[in-house]
DNA sequence: CGCCCCCCCTAA
DNA sequence: TTAGTTAGGGGGGGCG
């Protein structure tokens, strides 16, 4: 039988591990596969006679079943030889936590190696399974079943591992829950019952897509709406429908901090007088249970994958509200039904249309989680992330790339008979975390601010990964500088130093290597992938293959991880700094020109005498950020070549050439790529700026305005600076609209100066700014517009917003500082409140845009119109001159003059 | 004012 | 920060 790994744990048996593998067969059945026979160790290294101190602690401690004495290298630093270390084998994996610190208190010992990796883990790795990857369990017969709710239980000691591209049919199920509060507060477990739950199921449970258990009553319901008059039995249905339908993955919108704990919390409350309710969910017939970590509530479900779309979503997707009723009207389209949490009681009660609301309303919620988690596709990503990385499912869905990187590395570490070492405690963590303030980062190039046209995007593919395969960067290359010989190792800028490769090919380049091979194949695969759903597959996979590409230098020098080397990660981003200020030279002074014949690009030298027809082309950097550069060409008078005299496909021409000439000069695989044309760019500032740009397609030119930095793709700033600003650089970049700029401001200003609340609802909108609620309010040491708003909405509703939450605020009318005067927009609506138009004006809609039109001699004066007050000076021009003022301001380079007088900006209409 | 710090969010 | 890294802009507000 094959299957699909998607969960793993382990159970005694006789005193003795045995591992369980869950997940689901080809042929869409639940198995669970037993396994015995693995057993846990770890290791340690110390002085002195490795053969007395491994009898000393077998006779000392009668878990260990077996001592060894084995040789092993180090995990960090270049070694020319292993040393001899002592693997010592328990009878039971939870000994290796019980022994290890008296173990490495020992005398003589010197350190202790992969005493924290979980059994689970520990078994992956040795045997080269992989989560979401597939394996064979022969034709072993069923056995008996126990506790396991599985359709499928066997017991296999030879497993082996199958090649199958193609995911298991799995199961999805989303669900809900409704609680009554009290007072229209929030609801809590001790006092409100739960008296909805709602389901969505993908593929249907019993021909039913959602089910619906309510705790009354209701008439005129379609028959997927089960009826209970008490709530334990309800949430008995609740349990019994979970382990019918049997889920691989069970979802909801923010069940991690709120279903999940309040329906355990609930069931012990019931349970306490006597309800015996039994919340059993997992596969292995555990009761749900939930683990408060620091504020941040864990939920694992045994043989299940449990996947809160809400924090995916927010990772995923930049959006300024993360409310059910905002993403899937953002992300789905569709709406949310509602009952305020006031009303619910009104709806509760009703014995006609309003509880039928209700529970549609109900019923809503989890279909929107289910669709979130499908339409968007959401766990493709994480389940790439498995099986390239080996983890299991849940912990790529509620982990970091730590946990990837790690159980990459420790199953490379182990082929090479290399120890891992432990997670740090809190001590060594502090003194890295002090160590890495002399980390540096990527260079950010000075821009040349204001709008150029004919830029070219060159950037570097895979930059930090690639410097680390080309210069064998790793933890087992890395070397205390001066104790080899020059001739034996590579020095960084930041003077670390590395074995060279034919010393000892490092792990991490080895990994990286293989990942970015395996990144080439993927994408050739997906071009001729067989169906929709094998491109799906390949498309992630090689996301996947991405994200785990790019993990290795943060993971270097993250304070918390098993493996460590500020060495190495001040080496990769000191070339990388490097490589940067080098191809800046090597395209302003080394290439300098570059000369267009015959539809080829050619170097000054190779082109000889320049001909009739050539087109000399001049190069400058105008912008460059950590692996990329933006590459201006103008004319053999360095000037911006006039209208249609510079084509996209000149563009690529000297593109292409330009990169392949910088990566000629670079060690393997290190890559400059050609990556879009822009025909016009507006440089703001480092990390602000907007393109028009046109990338390359497999049919012509693909044109698009991309936006970085600036208000428009800030959150914290109003959707009216977005709405507005996005017209300016549309009408700049593509138009060269300066005129048509100002007039769309200031008949926006003039719109928001005269605003009439009422009228004007859609503007009101656009006035509600949002920043998020990052920390617990005693951290802050400043008053925060948010914080007033959080401050507020717990004064008059009793409930606090959750930190993380985004906080949605305007701007009212008076007097006092700015912070005092934010509104919960929701509060400024009933209560009728004026919005201090003025701020808008002054802080959210002119300074942005004379960052951008000020580069056109455009200021804040003429921007600020009032049209009540008449004389001042109109504006308008023809529209040949319109793109002949961006033309002059391009060429010229000119920054005309900021004064704010009437006189200085007609001038600058008629140059 | 200018300077500095805190805070938020983004680029890479 | 149990949650990869640094660089950098820009707003608000307190203080000299």
């Amino acid at each position: 039988m094959n299957f699909q790994i998607l969960d793993a744990d382990y159970f005694r048996e006789n005193e003795r591990p045995v591992v369980r593998l869950f997940g689901r067969s080809d042929n869409g059945e639940s198995v669970c596969c037993l396994v015995p026979g693995f057993e846990p160790y770890f290791y340690l290294s110390a002085s002195g006679d490795l053969k007395k101190l491994g009898q000393e602690i077998k006779d000392r401690f009668d878990v260990v079943k077996d001592i060894e004495v084995v040789e092993r290298f180090e995990p960090i630093g270049y070694q020319e030889t292993k040393q001899p270390m002592l693997k010592v084998t328990t009878f039971d994996p939870r000994n290796v936590p019980e022994i290890r610190d008296e173990v490495a208190g020992m005398i003589g010992v010197r350190e202790i190696y992969e005493t924290d990796i979980l059994f689970r883990n520990r078994f992956l790795i040795d045997k080269g399974f992989k989560g979401m990857g597939w394996v064979s369990a022969g034709e072993d017969a069923d056995v008996a079943k126990g506790d396991l709710l599985c359709d499928h239980v066997v017991r296999s000691s030879e497993l082996t591992e199958v090649d199958r591209i193609a995911n298991s049919p799995l199961k999805y199920m989303a669900f809900d829950i409704e609680c009554l509060p009290h007072d229209g507060g929030m609801p809590t477990p001790d006092v409100s019952p739960i008296i909805m739950v709602s389901f969505a199921f993908e593929p249907a449970y019993k021909g039913h897509s959602t089910i619906v258990l309510v705790k009354k009553e209701v008439e005129g319901v379609d028959d997927d709406v089960e009826m209970f008059t008490k709530e334990s039995d309800l949430l008995n249905r609740f349990f019994e429908i979970i382990t019918e339908y049997d889920p691989d993955v069970i979802t909801g919108y923010n069940i991690n901090d709120f279903d999940v704990p309040y329906i355990v919390d609930r069931v012990n409350v019931l349970n306490e007088s006597g309800a015996g309710i039994k919340p059993i969910v997992g596969r292995d017939s555990r009761n749900l249970s939930y683990r408060k970590i620091i504020s941040r509530t864990m939920v694992s479900i045994p043989g299940r994958v449990v996947v809160d779309a809400l924090p995916l979503i927010r990772q995923q997707f930049s959006l300024k509200r993360y409310t059910l009723r905002n993403v899937s009207k953002e992300l789905l389209d569709r709406e949310k039904l509602d009952v305020a949490p006031a009303d619910m009681q009104e709806h509760w009660n009703d014995n006609g249309e309003k509880i039928r609301k209700f529970v549609d309303y109900a019923r809503r919620d989890s279909e929107l989680a289910l669709e979130l988690l499908l339409e968007l596709k959401l766990l493709d990503k994480y389940i790439a992330l498995s099986r390239v990385s080996g983890i299991l499912l849940q912990d790529t869905v509620s982990g970091g790339q730590t946990n990837m990187v790690e159980h990459i590395l420790m199953t490379e570490f182990g082929k090479q008979g290399r120890v891992m070492s432990t997670k740090p405690d809190d001590e060594t963590s502090a003194y890295r975390r002090k160590q890495n303030e002399s980390l540096k980062g990527g260079a950010v190039l000075e821009p040349e601010k204001g709008l150029h046209e004919n830029v070219i995007v060159l950037d570097y593919k895979s930059l930090y990964p690639t410097i680390m395969m080309a210069h064998n960067l790793c933890y087992t290359t890395v070397v205390k500088p001066g104790s080899y010989p020059e001739n034996d190792i590579i020095r960084s800028p930041s003077k670390g130093e590395f074995v060279k490769p034919d010393i000892f090919k490092g792990v991490v380049p080895s990994v990286l290597e293989y990942l970015l091979d395996q990144r080439v194949k993927t994408k050739q695969l997906m071009k001729k992938a067989g169906d929709e759903g094998e491109y799906r597959v390949l498309d992630a996979t090689q996301l996947a293959l991405k994200i785990l590409l790019n993990s290795f230098y943060g993971y270097s020098g993250y304070a918390r991880a098993r493996l460590y080397s500020l060495q190495m990660a001040n080496s990769v981003t000191s070339i990388g700094r490097d490589n940067i200020a080098r191809t800046e030279d090597i395209v302003c002074n080394r290439i300098g020109t570059v000369v267009l014949r015959d539809n080829a690009a050619y170097l000054t030298d190779e082109a000889g005498e320049i001909r009739e027809g050539d087109k000399v082309v001049k190069l400058s950097v105008a912008y460059g950020d950590t692996d990329s550069v933006f590459v201006h060409c103008k004319n053999d008078c360095d000037e911006e070549f006039a209208e249609d005299e510079f084509s996209l496909e000149d563009s690529a021409l000297v593109g292409r050439k330009v990169a392949s000439i910088v990566t000629a000069s670079l060690p393997d695989p290190m890559e400059l790529e050609f990556e879009a044309a822009a025909k016009r760019v507006l440089l703001v500032a480092k990390k602000r700026y907007a393109q028009w740009l046109f990338e390359p397609t497999n049919d012509g030119w693909k044109d698009k305005i991309k936006v970085k930095g600036l208000e428009t793709v800030r959150r914290d700033w109003c959707e009216l600076t977005s709405k507005m600003l996005n017209r300016v650089l549309e009408l700049v970049l593509k138009e060269g609209d300066i005129d048509g700029s100002v007039h769309h401001v200031r008949e926006l200003v003039d719109r928001v100066r005269n605003l009439d609340v009422q009228k004007d609802v859609d503007i009101v909108e656009d006035l509600v700014l949002t920043k998020s609620f990052s920390k617990s309010p005693s951290s802050y040491k400043n008053k925060q517009p948010h914080l007033t708003v959080v401050e507020n909405i717990e004064r008059r509703t009793g409930v606090r917003p959750s930190i993380g939450e985004r906080i949605p605020f305007v701007i009212t009318a008076g007097k006092g500082l700015f912070v005092d005067r934010a509104e919960d927009p929701e509060y400024v609506r009933e209560h009728n409140i004026t919005l201090d138009v003025d701020y808008y004006i002054q802080k959210q809609m002119l300074p942005p845009v004379e960052r951008i039109l000020g580069v056109f001699g455009v200021d804040v004066a003429t921007l600020n119109h009032d049209s009540k007050q008449k004389g001042l000076f109109d504006f308008d021009t023809s529209s040949e001159e319109k793109v002949e003022t961006v033309k002059r301001v391009c060429r010229t380079g000119e920054q005309p003059s900021q004064q704010a007088d009437q006189k200085t900006q007609s001038s600058l209409f008629d140059f």
